[in-house]
DNA sequence: CGAGCCGTTGAAACTAGTCAATTATTGTGG
DNA sequence: CCACAATAATTGACTAGTTTCAACGGCTCG
């Protein structure tokens, strides 16, 4: 399912710098703010390449909460599941174009998706730590910081997630939140040219505030 | 380095079902409580196989607080470490014997060691979920219930770590965790034989209470 | 232009952390 | 084997930080 191409961001436009010379070979499939690519308890067995875009994939609670567990942005890959069936969902946050690798048919494992895997483990390693630890503060800078990197470390960061996705992925509320990135504006680490562009005027004080883990 | 025998619990003695067939094969490595197995930056490239005891996985952060990753008792494998350098400390909590597989050498990704990493993962994707939950209850209980099931699901669950580790793993300070089993005590869900030693009593309430999760 | 969602901000309630004191357990040496 | 020291765990009082509840502002879309 399609949305309309009405929220004019950078993830409208297709950039895909691999994605040009393998278009022919593996078609892009296109996904709309908040359309499903897989659900919990389904069969999985595909690999993910997002061409533009970004995804959450997240696992929901008994009652009702939710756990985000990973964001993906252009460029990465995601779909790594243990036990042929997906434990999470997989959905797109804003216009997404995403190909396709399949690879359960033949139950080998290949060495790129070992890879995907190993990096997935690192990546929910990484997180443990990041959501374990207690200052909400120190939680947003080093999702922030992270975000930036990820996105080709300029000094501008677009946001495809709202701040209860934001929230989820870090065991926080929104108001948390929100009130973690106004406390980084009025320290001048950041500054906010809408709700989902942030300039980071002060690189080094953003990853000194998140610095306690090694 | 081996310890004193005077630690009097069900972990000095070695039963290690399946470890006296292959005794001659896999020679079985001793560690005393707080031994180190392996350190982060180390070369990484052997399998662990706890015959008897307990393990402790975790991280250094730069200010000195301890992320714990994982705990690993009798008959479980550990050790799989991404990039061929280990990230994380290993630890022996109690008398604990090693049995050893190597793997790095021949650089094959062997049906075992995939294995290892999926349940790793999926290890971690869980213990993401708890540490995400707001409740210290939920995580102690949570945590509870995990221990019991993984000692071979009778009520009664001999912890091999300390409070501070339990704290360590669940991302709480060793007062709340204390305070938690005190309460779930006080709720008449659970009985304390001694620190080390609880006796579940209720354990459809110790999983209600935890059962947030799907 | 109005409806609706998203995000921000404020105040109160509550949970977990911090500091401190007490009790229990373990280990050591006489 | 006991006494003492050291460590681990519990409990209490207080503080800090996060959630909750609520109201408001702003942006988007029909």
């Amino acid at each position: 399912m399609q949305t309309s191409a009405s929220t004019m961001s950078k993830y409208l436009m297709p950039p895909a710098p691999r994605a040009r010379g393998f278009a022919h070979i593996r078609p892009v499939t296109f996904y709309g703010p908040e359309d499903v690519i897989y659900a919990q308890g389904e069969r999985a067995g595909l690999l993910y390449r997002i061409e533009y875009g970004a995804v959450r994939i997240y696992r929901l609670l008994a009652d009702g909460r939710r756990q985000v567990v990973a964001f993906y942005l252009t460029g990465e890959t995601f779909g790594f599941e243990v036990g042929g069936v997906n434990s999470f969902y997989a959905e797109a946050m804003v216009n997404t174009g995403l190909t396709t690798v399949e690879y359960l048919p033949d139950g080998t494992f290949g060495v790129e998706l070992v890879e995907i895997a190993l990096k997935a483990m690192v990546r929910a390693q990484e997180h443990l730590l990041v959501v374990g630890r207690q200052n909400s503060l120190e939680k947003v800078s080093i999702f922030l910081a992270e975000i930036l990197e990820r996105q080709g470390g300029g000094d501008v960061i677009d946001l495809p997630m709202s701040r209860t996705d934001i929230g989820d992925y870090l065991g926080l509320t929104i108001e948390t939140v929100s009130r973690s990135i106004s406390k980084l504006r009025d320290m001048g680490v950041i500054r906010l040219r809408s709700a989902r562009c942030v300039v980071v005027l002060k690189l080094d004080k953003l990853h000194q505030i998140g610095e306690h883990s090694v």
